[in-house]
DNA sequence: AATGAATGAGCATTCATTCAT
DNA sequence: TATGAATGAATGCTCATTCAT
């Protein structure tokens, strides 16, 4: 008998579930949520239909699986990057830039994110009040701390301005995931950057 | 039976399809475009089921057509709006007011645009070649003529500073949606272009 | 206009419902409750698998409304004929022959009522408080009507003598359903009565 | 590992056997056959899902073997009580207490045998050409036995008496089954009895 | 044009059974 | 023997669409 767990059992049950959301990820970026058939992942993970519901309790959880995964995962990473950078200018062009880079090297998961999500008010609704909340919050206590020091201007309201970056940063991820053409979506960081620190910058 | 079609008839025609079109906005605000049912539409603009085929090939159609009419009525009449407009500044805050009285004033409309139109990879990118490019190509050639007329900076891409806009824009709208407060849209324009306009204007 | 309602309307509901049911009580009967499929009694019935819906809410239903219609028949019928029946010993008699002649002129529905009603307690125990209780109700009071007058023992209680009666007549009716041989039912009335007289009457 | 088969190794298989129809006739009667899982009665038993199936082919065999077991036992048992018992009347009455104690102390068992197993016809007529009809000939045979005697009237025919006794015997036990109410059913013998005894007598 | 009853393809989910370990 | 993860066939029900009236 092994020392350590046996091979099958943590291991081979997180593969697995893994391998679901993987195949989720890619068959929802493909043909939608409600276009797509629970054997459809199926196939796409290797697996049989019912092996499915030994790790999700339903379609809609698989759904929500994937955006919690992600988002939680991106949040930690994202504090802990910051954690790093000195000065609001610095952090929101670091906050950028893993926005791109993040979405931008998993095209399905954006698409995912971008259009997949979007399509259902109640989802947007528990979406907002969870994680994305949270992200929006990080922005705009960053833009308070650059009006605090001074390097913003103080006549505009931090959760606007937030929303505008948000707003900004999206519609660039969206383009690019509606786009036929390829090209790299990190390098748009400082486009953006440029316009909207020129906006919310002192003097 | 009369000779020539009843004077009524085109009109009852429009009427009858104005109908379905107004039960659908509000069907498909209430529970979505995939929870909703055709039945659903019929009743809540008081035919019968069948009677929403005489007028649209499908229900797919009916929410093609929604998004047409209403973009199709919108670009109309911001062009129209705009040639009395003097100057990129006014024109851009024009627009932006626009966008935000047109959607704020019809909130089943907005959750239709903001939520449901985004739920199909396949619809955002007809919706993208269509109705939103043009709208996207009207901000762009008002930021052009912005920086021709020296008003706004030549270190931009239109294109880009355009999508800013208009994520900025769109992101107030989908906040506003999905918000549970209730306020006014519009007043949001000049918040938005207090930084826009920053960022883009001539130091 | 017709004055009088529409052929279709009315007729064909009731057409149509009586055509299910009586597809449900031949399959039911064929295969069980739990083996009956829904496409099994559309395909008797002669209908499309989801017109089943438009009559019923669900498959568990058809059982229930097989059982309901029959019950409530029954027992009209059976008090409608007791009204004319003088003296409780006539009218046991009548009752034991009204219980053959019934399940025994539709076997199909004796075999749902015999075997499939008893399929699940939870089936019974509705069963038993609602049709049942009053079949049991309309025996009892009929010895007690007996034992007032003086042809029935007085040291038996009715309930009791009720549930023998009922009982004998309900396995008689079960072994006619489960057996190979053809013979008609109505006849063993008078066997049972032999017996079940002979106990209950003041020697 | 122990040359010749470990000397538990025979008792465990009964016990295991043994657990998973206990656990088998507890599930049955909680839940009704067609509504039991298999892995619920695993968990009964405390067993795994997969172990259940080398003990018995299938779930219908559990349902079986619950079945063959009881009816066996309880018929070897009576036999045996039956041979000490004097006189026909002695004889049905001791048939009669031996029905209503052995499904009276064992309530799962008697829902079991009441209700799931008339919930198919195939069931109730392989169950109709085994151990029934062996009780029900048992049952016959002392009527007879009463015949020649000269104790039973001789104008009844004894197969329809013995159903009868049956029919009543087995509506007591439904009716206790069913009943919310709870109350001794050996007791019952003796109303049966008076009855059917009253019905059956010369004289 | 209008109706609404009828259609039947489509699909998420369950669960008896198997089998590699 | 025992396990329990994996399988995949099976099915009740929904709903977009059609069509006879």
């Amino acid at each position: 008998m092994p020392v350590r767990s046996s091979p099958t059992s943590k291991r081979a049950v997180t593969d697995k579930r893994e391998a679901i959301l993987r195949a989720g990820i890619k068959v929802f970026a493909d043909k939608g949520y409600f276009n797509s058939k629970v054997a459809d992942i199926a196939r796409e993970a290797g697996i049989a239909d019912g092996t499915v519901y030994l790790y999700f309790k339903s379609k809609d959880e698989i759904l929500h699986s994937i955006f919690d995964r992600a988002m939680e995962e991106f949040i930690a990473e994202g504090r802990n990057e910051l954690v790093s950078v000195e000065g609001p200018v610095a952090k929101l062009t670091r906050i950028a830039e893993l926005h791109f880079e993040k979405l931008g090297s998993d095209r399905d998961m954006a698409i995912v994110f971008q259009v997949e999500l979007r399509g259902s008010t109640k989802f947007m609704q528990e979406f907002s009040a969870a994680g994305f909340a949270e992200y929006l919050d990080v922005i705009k206590q960053t833009i308070e701390e650059g009006q605090i020091s001074g390097v913003f201007r103080k006549d505009i309201k931090p959760i606007t301005a937030a929303k505008i970056l948000y707003g900004a940063l999206d519609e660039m991820v969206t383009n690019w995931v509606l786009s036929d053409r390829v090209y790299p979506l990190p390098p748009m960081a400082n486009e953006v950057l440029k316009i909207f620190l020129g906006g919310v910058s002192s003097n």
